[in-house]
DNA sequence: GACTCGTGGCG
DNA sequence: TCGCCAAGAGT
């Protein structure tokens, strides 16, 4: 590869702005109806807006969609939010992971509160908890009309195979955001920056998707530099990734008279910060031998082994052997840190799909 | 810029 | 089966 003459810079080369007009109205008769988006003509909350970007965040839409209803629900508004306990938000959380989200959506419901609402501008937005480059002007292009474009991985991939930018990413960010800065200087697209930034969400989740992009139905077509090249499916190029670490750990399930099991909860940042989990060893690349195990435990008891968890996390995969013991009583001094939950108090509990995966193991 | 930080679905 | 992927932010 040429580092003097960037691949990019022929692509660059085609100056004619996509036309927003025919994004616009193909998303005017194609749009998706999902809970958090205000119908045709109309401005959607900027709570409803702000809380289903942060869930959004890496997340898919099928995922987003059952826990945003549930949030409505217990949290109506941003100062219901803002007052409600970390355990229950915490709690509300749980199973959608990245759980820094759920801390900073909290932090940032407290901070709107105070300051009496959410600010209208991207300077403001970027100011709160949780709230970024992207985040900040996905909020103000779709809740305030503020003209510009948000530059999620959606439209990192429109963008890319616009202008066939096949410049690797993360390499490639700069290059990316600069291009589709300019998708809005179409006057149409300016004067709608709330639906042409969803236009684009909508094109990328639907026509222009990371595989086998549907190039033959799409309104930009005769504008995409790497439909023309053939290249679409091939953009945006990434760098190769890491290899994913195996570590191993062994997590306790211990069970009083009564039935209730004994949780403890994790340090607040981190790998699954502020979330509940049974306890167990620490975690490390060599598996635990039997003995190790039970020298772990919480306390004697005649533990059986009842089954592994397999569960992948971003940067390493973890394989938890699982161990049960019921005890008359449990040690009193294991509730200074931990504490015992009813079976049936599971639900409420901000357990990790981790935890839930030990929990559901048949005993 | 490089890491850290979850989870479930899909080809 | 397994790597890839999803409306990224914080450090």
């Amino acid at each position: 590869m040429d580092a003097l003459v960037p691949p990019a810079s022929a692509a660059l080369a085609v100056t004619s702005t996509p036309p927003a007009g025919a994004l616009l109205r193909w998303y005017d008769r194609h749009r998706r109806v999902l809970p958090w988006r205000a119908g045709p003509g109309q401005t959607a909350d900027p709570y409803h807006v702000w809380l289903s970007e942060i869930m959004l965040q890496q997340t898919t839409v099928a995922a987003v969609v059952p826990y945003y209803r549930r949030f409505l629900e217990l949290f109506p508004t941003v100062q219901a939010l803002a007052a409600a306990g970390d355990g229950a938000v915490m709690s509300a959380w749980a199973g959608l992971g990245y759980y820094a989200r759920a801390r900073n959506l909290h932090a940032c419901a407290r901070a709107v509160a105070a300051l009496g609402d959410f600010p209208d501008d991207v300077e403001g937005l970027r100011r709160l908890p949780g709230v970024g480059a992207y985040t900040s002007a996905a909020i103000a292009a779709i809740a305030f009309g503020r003209p510009v474009v948000p530059v999620d991985g959606n439209v990192e991939r429109v963008t890319a195979r616009l202008f066939a930018i096949d410049i690797p990413l993360p390499l490639a960010r700069r290059v990316i955001g600069a291009a589709a800065a300019t998708l809005n200087a179409d006057l149409e697209a300016y004067a709608r920056p709330s639906d042409f930034a969803q236009a684009l969400f909508d094109l990328g989740a639907t026509i222009c998707t990371p595989r086998n992009p549907a190039c033959a139905i799409c309104p930009w077509m005769r504008c995409c530099a790497a439909r023309a090249a053939g290249i679409a499916g091939d953009l945006p190029v990434k760098a190769a990734k890491a290899v994913r670490p195996q570590r191993h750990g062994a997590v306790f399930l211990l069970s009083d008279a009564e039935g209730r099991l004994l949780l403890r909860r994790r340090p607040p940042s981190g790998l699954l910060g502020g979330m509940t989990e049974f306890p167990g060893t620490a975690w490390r690349d060599a598996p635990f031998a039997l003995d190790e195990v039970r020298a772990s435990a919480p306390m004697a008891a005649d533990w059986r082994p009842v089954g592994t968890v397999t569960h992948v996390f971003t940067h390493f995969a973890l394989t938890l052997q699982v161990f049960a013991a019921s005890v008359v009583q449990v040690a009193e001094d294991l509730l200074q840190v931990g504490f015992l939950r009813a079976p049936d108090a599971m639900a409420t509990e901000a357990l990790p799909s981790l935890m839930r995966k030990c929990l559901e193991l048949p005993r």
